[in-house]
DNA sequence: GCGACAG
DNA sequence: ATCTTGTCGC
């Protein structure tokens, strides 16, 4: 199947693709090296695209991407990795190291037809993925307010991914799987992640390195 | 049927 | 996502 361009496509291709997805952890996986992707757009139709690879342990930057492209694909709510998925793969190309895992800004399996962005860059690479999104697809409940506090994102009678308080006092990321690893085992990544702020260091990096490469275009051509 | 809906 | 610095509060 070709790269979708319409709707019907992009969701014809989901339907297809979620079938691969795996959510168990393979006994040996050892996270060491963990990379972070998020994609920034301009005013116009620029985009940068970013991967940040850290080590997941001390959090010290080991390398980092920036792509710089376009969109065609338009935003829709559960589709918007086909925005991003082109430049994101582009950019991962480019790394010099590969990572143990993936952590996507966006849903995993907590998604309308149960393929996120994470999901969907999990299948493509092989690589293990996790989503990590700022705001929900599914109804929550509050999860209690200290670090590590967690509930159950539900979607017919399914555990699709947990509401995760990553610090108190702060709103919950909703995580879940992407690709060849399990709920507890994401979370736990994610709490690794995320010692001071709400967003796991990955996500925070590439965010921020999306907007500095699209304010100075010299800095990162 | 209508609204809501990751970024 | 983006428009956007300093400021109030824990």
């Amino acid at each position: 199947m070709t790269w979708p361009t319409t709707v019907d496509e992009a969701i014809a291709l989901q339907e297809k693709l979620r079938y691969l997805v795996v959510t168990t952890t393979d006994p040996d996986l050892d996270v060491r090296v963990v990379a972070g992707l998020d994609v920034g757009y301009a005013a116009d139709d620029r985009l940068a695209a970013v991967v940040v690879v850290l080590d997941a342990t001390t959090l010290e930057p080991l390398d980092e991407v920036v792509v710089h492209g376009t969109t065609d694909f338009p935003y829709v709510p559960g589709l918007f990795a086909f925005r991003e998925m082109p430049s994101l793969m582009t950019a991962l190309g480019k790394l010099a190291v590969t990572p143990d895992l993936l952590v996507c800004d966006g849903q995993g399996v907590a998604h309308p037809r149960r393929f996120g962005l994470a999901c969907h860059l999990g299948v493509e690479t092989g690589i293990p993925s996790i989503g990590v999104a700022k705001s929900p697809m599914v109804s929550f409940a509050p999860p209690g307010d200290a670090r590590g506090s967690h509930t159950d994102l539900v979607m017919d009678d399914d555990v699709v991914g947990r509401a995760l308080r990553t610090q108190s006092g702060v709103k919950p990321v909703f995580v879940s799987v992407g690709h060849k690893i399990d709920l507890d085992r994401a979370c736990a990544e994610v709490l690794r992640l995320a010692p001071r702020y709400r967003l796991p260091e990955t996500t925070r990096q590439a965010d921020q390195l999306t907007r500095l490469s699209l304010r100075d275009p010299t800095e990162h051509p």
